[in-house]
DNA sequence: GGAAGATATGCACACATAGTGATATAGTGA
DNA sequence: TCACTATATCACTATGTGTGCATATCTTCC
């Protein structure tokens, strides 16, 4: 019934890429970065990111419609969590693998002239 | 010497987004997509995109930039292919994520009305 | 019901970026 | 050197989206 093999549908590629958007922002990627510890209200996040409330809100808004975050209503306040864990994988596979290559370009720059003419 | 805890600096979280932001258009997914298959020249993935040629240029241009792909020129012709394969772990990642997400929403269509309400 | 606090939303502006057609560059062979 | 082919770049327009301010909504407590 679902497609699954390896040419992904043009909606997929669509999906695919919008999940990807969604997480490239370094204000969202903070949030989450934040939330990695366990749920935490609005008004924590707010304090904790030297941001203002409603951008606060809105980048929680885009993180709770692309399903990567959870809403809890306590009282008057609002608690967000990650609810797919998937995204910290992403990150950390994504983190690991900028640092693979800025290691790459620092030992590239400290190799011998002669090396540095091959690229 | 590189930073690797858990709370990513600014200037990682800006890496770590713009990577997410380079693999956030379907064109490029798609792009990376043809590249599974291994090495192609620039005019087949023009030909294989339905796309007109700038685009297409500017679009691998943006994939090398990001290190995503690799550019080897074999005369006249100039071969593309996926020189870190992080990418593909990537988007199998979302992909498979997106699915499991659509099966939920599928299933939540189908729960009976009580079951709706409780959203 | 009215006030207060927490969160969400609407609006306007600025900026980044994708698409497109024209043009430039680079390699090849005559 | 000149034409030809493959690819890259430029200039322009259009669209999307992040930000900040003002304001609305929702819940609780008096």
């Amino acid at each position: 019934m679902v497609k699954t093999d390896l040419t992904m549908s043009d909606k997929m590629m669509e999906l695919v890429a919008r999940r990807f958007r969604t997480l490239g922002e370094p204000y969202r990627l903070r949030l989450l970065q934040m939330l990695e510890g366990g749920e935490m209200k609005v008004g924590d996040l707010v304090a904790g990111l030297d941001g203002n409330q409603p951008n606060v809100s809105k980048h929680l808004q885009i993180l709770h419609e692309a399903g990567l975050v959870s809403r809890r209503r306590a009282g008057i306040t609002i608690f967000y969590a990650i609810s797919d864990p998937m995204v910290i994988k992403l990150c950390s596979l994504v983190c690991r693998s900028e640092i693979e290559r800025s290691k790459r370009d620092f030992e590239e720059l400290n190799a011998s002239p002669v090396e540095r003419r091959k690229r």
